[in-house]
DNA sequence: TATGAATGAGGGTTCATTCAT
DNA sequence: CATGAATGAACCCTCATTCAT
């Protein structure tokens, strides 16, 4: 890829990380181009529809979600894998409004996304919470989309803010309220 | 209001209670005039904007939301008023596509329809809130925020579906976590 | 339907038929919006499509050219019934080229159409066609898309211009050739 | 020119003949970039418009059709020539939609092109008529716009598929009914 | 008052042409 | 000279709102 393309393309991708996250998934194409300094026509060559944009974007955390929560699986106990890879989801997704909006359902399918990019962030958490589970450390009726919901409450908190303490607090009530009563 | 206008935003208001319901704040108005069986002016008469309309569809559930309540504040306990509201809102709000998206912010601000409509739900949980919190029942450190943000959690569990098992348990993980510890 | 719809039914109409046949099916939507003196948006509420638009307007030319081929059938001898059509279905492209880009294929698929709006002209040509044939007045060998390919070449003739003394040369022509030789 | 120069200018007009062919007069600039292993900033160098472009490729047709002309009017008896030649342009249409497109005048003005290239296709046709008329094989009555006509009538039989034998039907059709009556 | 037709801005996408690399 | 990224006008279609009937 030429050098030129490459800084559209990033300058695309920042415009849109920060639109998306401004303006909701509803925000034109076009207003993404403008705010990139680009024509409507660079952002489709680059990305044919506006879904792909939004899948490239959040390409980048779903990715870094994966890894960490492979890392996570692997070097350690099921219980503390699950709790803290869901603490770092709720942190990136604070930070990040594309990313929580993905993750929250407004509008965007990540299982179609996770076929589309390869990157099964649910599926993932599916392992950690299953391991987590017959580790005795996770109420055993708990399934995956309750704790993407869940993480839709801890995401919604923030909305608009930067709230680190109350992140804390919600991760907090909901992971009590997720762990096994004895 | 002459007796046939009366008749017709009648049923208006319901005809977009079922449209926003079932399809989300994203319905035409065409649709629901459609529903209504009258004319798209006729909505327009009766509700300038779609906004309008909106406010008005949620105004009947923040008004009942509101009277229960006050009703659970004067009749139960503070712990059981706040836990009961919680479940209350909750089981509004899945079987309500509209509610739960006003409830759940998404694209509509309930604090401004608050101010518009004299209904001020959120209000009405800060003191269930602040009720059971001096009576010891619920974390100290939890915000009326907080609260909502749960909620959302607890709504987004049934985006689309109906699932009342799925309901009781995201509510029994929420209000969990939200019990304060000894 | 209310009279001012109906009347811009008939602008829209109107300027569609001027418009294909000046510029082509390639007419912008806007341009015959604009010819008629009404917005994009009218133009979409009564024809939803641009491809139904154009259904409309040949809609009432296969009308015709269907009636009267049946006319043609019951009143006439087959070989007649078939010349006759011929030269009316000619006559009538050469006075509107909105149909003849739909005769002649430009862009246009007349057969779908059929299914569409119920008017199969080519239907009605094929019946003529093989009634003159077994009353060995045509060429056994030729086929309903021979005869439309010709009809083509004759609604050619005047693309554009209007000049009958070639259209009635051009169709002598070709039912010269079309007819069985001895 | 440079050799690479000159060899790309064929490899796109190889391209272009194909695409045109294949496509038709709409296939995108950019398509005929990729089939010719280009950038499209070649193919606008050496063709500025897409015009030019399809002008340079009827040429090749329009030269073989042009001297196809001028050596049957030198080899042949008139009516043998004329007759000769409308057939092998009915042949060269056939495998050639670009050109049919072109003779056809499917948004292309044969004429026009004529005065651009110096390669007048309709001119050397006018030429065998009138000869061909003269040696009483052909009616009178008849001028070069309805061969052209008629010419068109032959392409649009086969538009799409490859059929032989209905385009000899067709040639024979047309030829019978242009051949004058004792 | 009710109607629903009219509006036209705004949506995403395509593509001939230009120009920096 | 070759490249292909950038451009932006133009395409068709949707829909909240207005207004003549």
């Amino acid at each position: 890829m030429r050098a030129d393309a490459k800084r559209n393309r990033d300058r695309i991708l920042t415009a849109a990380i920060e639109a998306f996250a401004t303006e909701g998934l509803s925000v034109p194409v076009h207003e993404i181009a403008r705010r990139a300094g680009v024509g409507t026509g660079t952002v489709s060559r680059h990305f044919p529809t506006k879904e792909s944009l939004y899948d490239a974007i959040i390409l980048h955390r779903l990715e870094q979600l994966v890894d960490r929560a492979r890392s996570l699986a692997e070097a350690e106990e099921p219980s503390t894998a699950f709790f803290e890879f869901f603490k770092y989801m709720a942190d990136a997704g604070a930070t990040d409004h594309g990313l929580a909006d993905a993750l929250g359902g407004g509008g965007y399918d990540v299982a179609a996304s996770a076929e589309r990019t390869g990157y099964d962030v649910m599926g993932g958490m599916r392992d950690l919470l299953t391991a987590a589970q017959r580790a005795g450390a996770v109420r055993d009726d708990v399934d995956v989309v309750d704790v993407k919901a869940l993480m839709t409450g801890c995401l919604a908190r923030e909305r608009g803010a930067t709230d680190a303490a109350a992140r804390s607090r919600m991760i907090e009530i909901v992971c009590t309220g997720l762990r096994a009563h004895r």
